[in-house]
DNA sequence: TGTACATCAGTGAACGCGCGTTCACTGATGTAC
DNA sequence: TGTACATCAGTGAACGCGCGTTCACTGATGTAC
Protein backbone atom coordinates (compact mmCIF):
# COMPACT_ATOMS: atom_id res chain seq x y z
CA UNK A 1 0.00 0.00 0.00
CA UNK A 2 2.26 2.29 -0.90
CA UNK A 3 0.80 6.14 -1.43
CA UNK A 4 1.59 9.55 -2.80
CA UNK A 5 4.38 11.87 -1.01
CA UNK A 6 1.77 13.73 0.47
CA UNK A 7 -0.24 11.02 1.56
CA UNK A 8 1.14 10.83 5.24
CA UNK A 9 0.98 14.64 5.68
CA UNK A 10 -3.04 14.14 4.27
CA UNK A 11 -3.75 11.24 7.17
CA UNK A 12 -1.85 13.15 9.98
CA UNK A 13 -3.61 16.47 9.25
CA UNK A 14 -6.94 14.03 9.07
CA UNK A 15 -5.84 12.73 12.59
CA UNK A 16 -5.40 16.42 13.80
CA UNK A 17 -8.72 17.55 12.85
CA UNK A 18 -10.76 13.76 14.34
CA UNK A 19 -8.76 14.05 16.80
CA UNK A 20 -9.70 17.97 17.82
CA UNK A 21 -13.47 17.46 17.13
CA UNK A 22 -13.25 14.55 20.10
CA UNK A 23 -11.27 16.23 22.11
CA UNK A 24 -13.66 19.54 22.70
CA UNK A 25 -16.40 17.05 22.85
CA UNK A 26 -15.38 14.27 24.55
CA UNK A 27 -12.57 15.94 26.21
CA UNK A 28 -9.13 14.47 26.92
CA UNK A 29 -9.15 11.76 28.99
CA UNK A 30 -12.61 10.18 26.83
CA UNK A 31 -10.48 10.89 23.51
CA UNK A 32 -9.59 7.47 22.63
CA UNK A 33 -6.37 6.54 20.25
CA UNK A 34 -8.21 4.32 18.61
CA UNK A 35 -11.73 6.12 18.32
CA UNK A 36 -9.41 8.83 16.78
CA UNK A 37 -8.12 6.57 14.08
CA UNK A 38 -11.42 4.87 13.35
CA UNK A 39 -12.75 8.56 12.86
CA UNK A 40 -10.27 8.46 10.21
CA UNK A 41 -10.99 5.17 8.50
CA UNK A 42 -7.74 3.72 9.83
CA UNK A 43 -7.25 0.84 12.60
CA UNK A 44 -5.35 1.94 15.79
CA UNK A 45 -2.03 0.17 15.40
CA UNK A 46 -0.79 2.60 12.62
CA UNK A 47 -1.46 5.54 15.29
CA UNK A 48 1.80 5.24 16.20
CA UNK A 49 3.80 6.58 13.12
CA UNK A 50 2.06 9.69 13.28
CA UNK A 51 2.22 10.04 16.83
CA UNK A 52 4.72 9.51 19.69
CA UNK A 53 2.22 9.03 22.44
CA UNK A 54 -1.26 9.91 23.05
CA UNK A 55 -0.29 12.69 25.17
CA UNK A 56 1.76 14.05 22.36
CA UNK A 57 -1.18 14.21 20.29
CA UNK A 58 -3.27 15.84 22.84
CA UNK A 59 -0.28 18.52 22.81
CA UNK A 60 -0.20 18.86 18.66
CA UNK A 61 -4.42 18.58 18.59
CA UNK A 62 -5.09 21.08 21.07
CA UNK A 63 -2.44 24.00 19.74
CA UNK A 64 -3.74 22.96 16.05
CA UNK A 65 -7.37 23.46 17.79
CA UNK A 66 -6.55 27.06 19.36
CA UNK A 67 -5.05 28.36 15.36
CA UNK A 68 -8.31 27.03 13.51
CA UNK A 69 -10.17 28.91 15.86
CA UNK A 70 -7.79 32.17 15.80
CA UNK A 71 -7.91 31.74 11.79
CA UNK A 72 -12.12 31.00 12.20
CA UNK A 73 -12.32 34.46 14.09
CA UNK A 74 -9.75 36.14 12.23
CA UNK A 75 -11.96 35.82 8.68
CA UNK A 76 -15.61 36.55 10.83
CA UNK A 77 -14.14 39.94 12.08
CA UNK A 78 -12.25 41.14 8.72
CA UNK A 79 -12.52 44.36 7.65
CA UNK A 80 -15.01 45.36 10.55
CA UNK A 81 -13.60 48.62 12.96
CA UNK A 82 -12.56 47.91 16.21
CA UNK A 83 -15.92 48.46 18.51
CA UNK A 84 -18.16 46.48 15.78
CA UNK A 85 -15.76 43.71 15.75
CA UNK A 86 -15.79 43.69 19.42
CA UNK A 87 -19.78 42.86 20.02
CA UNK A 88 -19.15 40.73 16.89
CA UNK A 89 -16.71 38.65 18.64
CA UNK A 90 -18.50 38.70 22.03
CA UNK A 91 -22.40 37.59 20.20
CA UNK A 92 -20.57 34.88 18.45
CA UNK A 93 -18.55 33.37 21.05
CA UNK A 94 -21.17 33.77 23.54
CA UNK A 95 -23.79 32.51 21.47
CA UNK A 96 -25.86 30.01 21.35
CA UNK A 97 -24.13 28.09 17.74
CA UNK A 98 -21.23 28.26 20.07
CA UNK A 99 -23.23 26.89 22.86
CA UNK A 100 -24.56 23.67 20.71
CA UNK A 101 -21.37 23.04 18.73
CA UNK A 102 -18.65 22.10 21.62
CA UNK A 103 -16.65 19.82 18.72
CA UNK A 104 -15.75 22.93 16.97
CA UNK A 105 -16.08 25.38 19.40
CA UNK A 106 -13.45 27.14 21.42
CA UNK A 107 -11.31 24.78 23.35
CA UNK A 108 -11.07 26.93 26.54
CA UNK A 109 -14.90 26.70 26.90
CA UNK A 110 -14.49 22.92 26.22
CA UNK A 111 -11.65 22.08 28.38
CA UNK A 112 -11.24 25.08 31.55
CA UNK A 113 -12.14 22.24 34.53
CA UNK A 114 -9.99 19.51 32.61
CA UNK A 115 -7.08 21.08 32.58
CA UNK A 116 -6.19 21.11 36.01
CA UNK A 117 -5.84 17.24 36.01
CA UNK A 118 -3.88 16.73 32.67
CA UNK A 119 -0.03 15.96 31.74
CA UNK A 120 2.18 19.49 32.46
CA UNK A 121 3.07 19.74 28.38
CA UNK A 122 -0.74 19.46 27.73
CA UNK A 123 -1.36 22.67 30.18
CA UNK A 124 1.41 24.43 28.91
CA UNK A 125 -0.38 24.18 25.50
CA UNK A 126 -3.56 25.05 26.89
CA UNK A 127 -1.77 28.37 28.61
CA UNK A 128 0.06 29.18 25.28
CA UNK A 129 -3.38 29.00 23.81
CA UNK A 130 -5.30 31.36 26.51
CA UNK A 131 -2.61 34.00 26.25
CA UNK A 132 -2.39 34.45 22.40
CA UNK A 133 -6.41 34.71 23.06
CA UNK A 134 -6.55 37.01 25.59
CA UNK A 135 -3.19 39.03 24.23
CA UNK A 136 -4.93 39.16 21.20
CA UNK A 137 -8.79 40.25 23.08
CA UNK A 138 -6.18 43.18 24.41
CA UNK A 139 -5.42 44.37 21.32
CA UNK A 140 -9.14 44.70 20.19
CA UNK A 141 -9.69 46.42 23.04
CA UNK A 142 -7.07 48.84 22.76
CA UNK A 143 -8.28 49.54 19.25
CA UNK A 144 -11.33 50.29 20.39
CA UNK A 145 -10.32 52.72 22.83
CA UNK A 146 -10.89 51.26 26.02
CA UNK A 147 -8.96 51.54 29.10
CA UNK A 148 -7.10 49.04 30.95
CA UNK A 149 -7.50 46.41 28.13
CA UNK A 150 -4.96 44.41 29.29
CA UNK A 151 -5.77 44.03 32.23
CA UNK A 152 -9.35 43.56 31.68
CA UNK A 153 -9.07 40.75 28.48
CA UNK A 154 -7.97 37.39 30.75
CA UNK A 155 -10.77 38.72 32.95
CA UNK A 156 -13.32 39.17 29.64
CA UNK A 157 -11.94 35.53 28.04
CA UNK A 158 -12.76 33.84 31.33
CA UNK A 159 -16.32 35.46 31.97
CA UNK A 160 -16.70 34.40 28.48
CA UNK A 161 -15.57 31.19 28.85
CA UNK A 162 -17.58 29.97 31.89
CA UNK A 163 -21.03 31.53 30.52
CA UNK A 164 -20.61 28.85 27.35
CA UNK A 165 -19.27 26.78 29.23
CA UNK A 166 -22.00 26.66 32.27
CA UNK A 167 -25.03 27.25 29.54
CA UNK A 168 -23.67 23.89 28.36
CA UNK A 169 -24.57 22.25 31.18
CA UNK A 170 -28.18 23.75 31.70
CA UNK A 171 -30.53 21.16 30.12
CA UNK A 172 -33.24 24.25 30.94
CA UNK A 173 -32.96 25.78 27.76
CA UNK A 174 -34.52 29.29 29.01
CA UNK A 175 -31.91 29.40 31.80
CA UNK A 176 -29.14 28.85 29.67
CA UNK A 177 -30.10 30.80 26.54
CA UNK A 178 -31.06 33.64 29.04
CA UNK A 179 -27.55 33.01 31.17
CA UNK A 180 -25.91 33.66 27.58
CA UNK A 181 -27.92 37.01 27.11
CA UNK A 182 -27.45 38.40 29.99
CA UNK A 183 -23.35 37.48 29.70
CA UNK A 184 -23.20 39.41 26.42
CA UNK A 185 -25.54 42.17 27.75
CA UNK A 186 -23.09 42.46 30.74
CA UNK A 187 -20.14 42.30 29.10
CA UNK A 188 -20.84 44.49 26.37
CA UNK A 189 -22.19 46.99 29.27
CA UNK A 190 -18.73 46.37 31.32
CA UNK A 191 -16.75 47.64 27.51
CA UNK A 192 -19.64 50.27 26.87
CA UNK A 193 -20.54 48.83 23.44
CA UNK A 194 -24.53 48.56 24.60
CA UNK A 195 -25.51 50.77 22.12
CA UNK A 196 -24.16 48.60 19.05
CA UNK B 1 -16.36 -7.66 62.71
CA UNK B 2 -19.72 -6.74 63.60
CA UNK B 3 -20.21 -2.82 64.43
CA UNK B 4 -22.38 -0.48 66.68
CA UNK B 5 -25.35 0.65 64.73
CA UNK B 6 -23.86 3.91 63.67
CA UNK B 7 -21.06 2.45 62.56
CA UNK B 8 -22.72 1.45 58.88
CA UNK B 9 -24.02 5.32 58.04
CA UNK B 10 -20.73 6.84 59.58
CA UNK B 11 -18.52 4.61 56.68
CA UNK B 12 -20.97 5.82 53.99
CA UNK B 13 -20.26 9.56 55.52
CA UNK B 14 -16.86 9.12 55.49
CA UNK B 15 -17.16 7.82 51.74
CA UNK B 16 -19.27 11.16 50.63
CA UNK B 17 -16.91 13.33 51.96
CA UNK B 18 -13.63 11.54 50.36
CA UNK B 19 -15.58 11.00 47.34
CA UNK B 20 -16.48 14.80 47.06
CA UNK B 21 -12.81 15.89 47.66
CA UNK B 22 -11.97 13.27 44.89
CA UNK B 23 -14.79 14.23 42.42
CA UNK B 24 -13.87 18.02 42.75
CA UNK B 25 -9.91 17.26 42.25
CA UNK B 26 -9.64 14.73 39.84
CA UNK B 27 -12.73 14.92 38.15
CA UNK B 28 -15.76 12.12 37.88
CA UNK B 29 -13.90 10.07 35.05
CA UNK B 30 -10.57 9.99 37.34
CA UNK B 31 -12.56 9.41 40.75
CA UNK B 32 -12.38 5.28 41.15
CA UNK B 33 -14.03 3.48 43.66
CA UNK B 34 -10.99 2.06 45.22
CA UNK B 35 -9.82 5.06 45.55
CA UNK B 36 -12.55 6.41 47.32
CA UNK B 37 -12.55 3.19 49.62
CA UNK B 38 -8.90 3.61 49.73
CA UNK B 39 -8.92 6.75 51.49
CA UNK B 40 -12.13 6.07 54.03
CA UNK B 41 -9.19 3.04 54.98
CA UNK B 42 -11.41 0.08 53.20
CA UNK B 43 -11.07 -1.89 50.31
CA UNK B 44 -12.74 -1.87 47.43
CA UNK B 45 -14.83 -4.89 47.79
CA UNK B 46 -17.07 -3.43 50.32
CA UNK B 47 -18.22 -0.46 48.18
CA UNK B 48 -21.29 -2.10 46.81
CA UNK B 49 -22.76 -2.43 50.28
CA UNK B 50 -23.22 1.53 50.69
CA UNK B 51 -23.49 2.55 47.06
CA UNK B 52 -25.52 0.67 43.82
CA UNK B 53 -22.59 1.82 41.33
CA UNK B 54 -19.94 4.52 40.73
CA UNK B 55 -22.95 7.13 39.26
CA UNK B 56 -24.91 6.53 42.25
CA UNK B 57 -22.14 7.48 44.44
CA UNK B 58 -21.46 10.31 42.00
CA UNK B 59 -24.71 11.78 42.24
CA UNK B 60 -25.13 11.26 46.12
CA UNK B 61 -21.25 13.11 46.15
CA UNK B 62 -22.35 16.08 43.88
CA UNK B 63 -25.67 16.62 46.35
CA UNK B 64 -23.73 16.23 49.10
CA UNK B 65 -20.87 18.60 47.92
CA UNK B 66 -23.44 21.05 46.79
CA UNK B 67 -25.26 20.93 50.59
CA UNK B 68 -22.06 21.33 52.45
CA UNK B 69 -20.80 25.10 50.09
CA UNK B 70 -24.29 26.20 51.26
CA UNK B 71 -24.07 25.89 54.68
CA UNK B 72 -20.53 26.60 54.02
CA UNK B 73 -21.73 30.03 52.32
CA UNK B 74 -24.50 30.23 55.02
CA UNK B 75 -22.14 30.68 57.73
CA UNK B 76 -19.63 32.92 55.97
CA UNK B 77 -22.05 35.52 55.56
CA UNK B 78 -24.21 35.30 58.49
CA UNK B 79 -25.19 38.41 59.96
CA UNK B 80 -24.07 40.50 57.29
CA UNK B 81 -26.58 43.46 55.66
CA UNK B 82 -27.08 42.27 52.34
CA UNK B 83 -24.79 44.68 49.94
CA UNK B 84 -21.31 43.61 52.31
CA UNK B 85 -22.68 40.09 52.13
CA UNK B 86 -22.92 40.06 48.34
CA UNK B 87 -19.06 41.86 48.73
CA UNK B 88 -17.77 39.13 51.29
CA UNK B 89 -19.41 35.88 48.61
CA UNK B 90 -17.63 37.25 45.90
CA UNK B 91 -14.45 37.98 47.23
CA UNK B 92 -14.60 34.34 48.95
CA UNK B 93 -15.73 32.91 45.78
CA UNK B 94 -13.20 34.63 43.28
CA UNK B 95 -10.49 34.59 45.24
CA UNK B 96 -6.52 32.55 46.08
CA UNK B 97 -8.05 30.65 48.43
CA UNK B 98 -10.53 29.10 46.43
CA UNK B 99 -8.23 29.05 43.57
CA UNK B 100 -6.26 26.77 45.46
CA UNK B 101 -8.54 24.68 46.92
CA UNK B 102 -10.41 22.93 44.43
CA UNK B 103 -10.80 19.38 46.02
CA UNK B 104 -13.05 21.69 49.05
CA UNK B 105 -14.10 24.40 46.68
CA UNK B 106 -17.86 25.03 44.86
CA UNK B 107 -18.47 21.60 42.20
CA UNK B 108 -19.74 24.39 39.22
CA UNK B 109 -16.09 25.48 39.22
CA UNK B 110 -14.76 21.81 39.50
CA UNK B 111 -16.55 20.48 36.93
CA UNK B 112 -17.79 22.79 34.48
CA UNK B 113 -16.51 21.31 31.20
CA UNK B 114 -16.75 17.92 32.51
CA UNK B 115 -20.32 17.37 32.75
CA UNK B 116 -21.72 17.50 29.29
CA UNK B 117 -19.95 14.09 29.07
CA UNK B 118 -21.25 12.57 32.21
CA UNK B 119 -24.68 10.45 32.94
CA UNK B 120 -27.81 11.82 32.63
CA UNK B 121 -28.50 11.45 36.10
CA UNK B 122 -24.82 13.15 37.08
CA UNK B 123 -25.58 15.82 35.09
CA UNK B 124 -29.43 16.58 36.55
CA UNK B 125 -27.99 16.42 40.14
CA UNK B 126 -25.47 19.57 38.96
CA UNK B 127 -28.54 21.13 37.38
CA UNK B 128 -30.23 20.81 40.61
CA UNK B 129 -27.18 22.57 42.45
CA UNK B 130 -27.18 25.18 39.72
CA UNK B 131 -29.66 26.46 40.15
CA UNK B 132 -30.23 26.11 43.90
CA UNK B 133 -26.46 28.41 43.74
CA UNK B 134 -28.72 30.90 41.21
CA UNK B 135 -31.47 31.27 43.22
CA UNK B 136 -29.59 31.97 46.28
CA UNK B 137 -27.47 34.69 44.52
CA UNK B 138 -30.98 35.83 43.08
CA UNK B 139 -32.26 36.57 46.51
CA UNK B 140 -29.20 38.02 48.16
CA UNK B 141 -28.99 40.31 45.07
CA UNK B 142 -33.15 41.16 45.36
CA UNK B 143 -32.29 42.11 48.83
CA UNK B 144 -29.63 44.50 48.39
CA UNK B 145 -31.84 46.43 45.77
CA UNK B 146 -30.24 45.32 42.33
CA UNK B 147 -32.31 45.34 39.67
CA UNK B 148 -33.21 42.41 37.25
CA UNK B 149 -31.85 39.73 40.30
CA UNK B 150 -33.26 36.70 38.68
CA UNK B 151 -31.64 37.48 35.01
CA UNK B 152 -28.56 38.61 36.63
CA UNK B 153 -27.60 35.88 39.03
CA UNK B 154 -26.88 32.89 36.62
CA UNK B 155 -25.00 35.22 34.74
CA UNK B 156 -23.14 36.39 37.55
CA UNK B 157 -22.44 32.86 38.60
CA UNK B 158 -20.98 31.56 35.68
CA UNK B 159 -18.56 34.62 34.99
CA UNK B 160 -17.34 33.93 39.30
CA UNK B 161 -17.11 29.91 38.39
CA UNK B 162 -15.14 30.44 34.68
CA UNK B 163 -13.15 32.84 36.68
CA UNK B 164 -11.86 30.51 39.20
CA UNK B 165 -11.53 27.56 36.75
CA UNK B 166 -9.95 29.68 33.92
CA UNK B 167 -6.78 31.14 36.55
CA UNK B 168 -6.96 27.21 37.95
CA UNK B 169 -5.48 26.22 34.17
CA UNK B 170 -2.72 28.79 34.62
CA UNK B 171 0.96 28.37 35.91
CA UNK B 172 1.60 32.12 35.69
CA UNK B 173 0.66 33.42 39.28
CA UNK B 174 0.64 37.20 38.32
CA UNK B 175 -1.71 36.59 35.31
CA UNK B 176 -3.78 34.04 37.18
CA UNK B 177 -4.12 36.65 40.87
CA UNK B 178 -4.51 39.44 37.62
CA UNK B 179 -7.57 37.19 36.16
CA UNK B 180 -9.66 37.14 39.99
CA UNK B 181 -8.81 40.65 40.72
CA UNK B 182 -9.94 42.23 37.30
CA UNK B 183 -13.24 39.81 37.83
CA UNK B 184 -13.98 40.47 41.27
CA UNK B 185 -13.63 44.36 40.48
CA UNK B 186 -16.06 43.98 37.21
CA UNK B 187 -18.59 42.39 38.88
CA UNK B 188 -18.89 44.33 41.83
CA UNK B 189 -18.89 47.53 39.16
CA UNK B 190 -22.19 45.68 37.72
CA UNK B 191 -23.08 45.43 40.69
CA UNK B 192 -23.04 48.83 42.22
CA UNK B 193 -20.67 47.50 45.20
CA UNK B 194 -17.52 48.69 44.07
CA UNK B 195 -17.51 51.38 47.19
CA UNK B 196 -17.15 48.58 49.45
C1' DT C 1 -24.84 -16.73 83.57
C1' DG C 2 -23.19 -19.44 79.71
C1' DT C 3 -23.36 -21.31 75.05
C1' DA C 4 -24.79 -21.77 70.16
C1' DC C 5 -26.13 -19.33 66.47
C1' DA C 6 -27.42 -15.48 63.22
C1' DT C 7 -25.98 -11.19 61.44
C1' DC C 8 -23.66 -8.35 58.22
C1' DA C 9 -19.76 -4.72 57.35
C1' DG C 10 -15.88 -5.54 55.35
C1' DT C 11 -12.21 -8.67 52.68
C1' DG C 12 -9.78 -9.98 48.68
C1' DA C 13 -9.62 -12.91 44.58
C1' DA C 14 -11.65 -12.97 40.23
C1' DC C 15 -14.34 -11.39 36.08
C1' DG C 16 -14.70 -8.86 31.59
C1' DC C 17 -13.66 -4.67 29.39
C1' DG C 18 -11.42 -0.79 27.13
C1' DC C 19 -7.37 1.47 27.16
C1' DG C 20 -2.38 2.85 25.37
C1' DT C 21 1.20 0.67 23.31
C1' DT C 22 4.09 -2.83 20.66
C1' DC C 23 5.30 -5.53 16.82
C1' DA C 24 5.57 -8.97 13.08
C1' DC C 25 3.45 -8.68 8.99
C1' DT C 26 1.17 -6.99 4.31
C1' DG C 27 1.17 -5.47 -0.24
C1' DA C 28 0.92 -1.58 -3.68
C1' DT C 29 4.14 1.17 -5.74
C1' DG C 30 8.60 3.57 -6.85
C1' DT C 31 13.28 2.43 -8.15
C1' DA C 32 17.46 -0.11 -9.83
C1' DC C 33 19.11 -2.83 -13.23
C1' DT D 1 10.65 -2.19 -21.81
C1' DG D 2 10.56 -5.73 -18.33
C1' DT D 3 11.72 -7.79 -13.92
C1' DA D 4 13.37 -8.06 -9.07
C1' DC D 5 13.62 -5.68 -5.08
C1' DA D 6 13.17 -2.05 -1.38
C1' DT D 7 10.04 0.95 0.87
C1' DC D 8 6.83 2.08 4.38
C1' DA D 9 1.77 3.47 5.57
C1' DG D 10 -1.27 0.79 7.41
C1' DT D 11 -3.05 -3.91 9.61
C1' DG D 12 -4.52 -6.63 13.38
C1' DA D 13 -3.19 -9.75 17.12
C1' DA D 14 -1.23 -9.36 21.47
C1' DC D 15 0.58 -7.21 25.85
C1' DG D 16 -0.09 -5.28 30.60
C1' DC D 17 -2.87 -2.31 33.23
C1' DG D 18 -6.56 -0.15 35.87
C1' DC D 19 -11.18 0.02 35.98
C1' DG D 20 -16.21 -1.20 37.76
C1' DT D 21 -18.37 -4.98 39.45
C1' DT D 22 -19.32 -9.67 41.60
C1' DC D 23 -19.09 -13.06 45.08
C1' DA D 24 -17.72 -16.64 48.42
C1' DC D 25 -15.89 -15.88 52.57
C1' DT D 26 -14.54 -13.88 57.48
C1' DG D 27 -15.15 -13.04 62.17
C1' DA D 28 -16.63 -9.88 66.01
C1' DT D 29 -20.72 -9.08 68.24
C1' DG D 30 -25.77 -9.05 69.40
C1' DT D 31 -29.43 -12.28 70.39
C1' DA D 32 -32.02 -16.61 71.58
C1' DC D 33 -32.22 -20.14 74.63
Amino acid sequence: MRYAQTHKDETRRALLKAAGRQLRAQGPDRLSVAGVMKSAGLTHGGFYAHFRSKDALLVETLADAFARSARRVEKLLEGLPPRPALATYIDFYVGEAHRDDAANGCAVTALNSDMPRQSKKFRAAFEAGVKAMADALARWLAAAGIADAERLAPSLLAAMAGAVALSRTISDRDLSSEMLASTRAGIKARLGLSEL
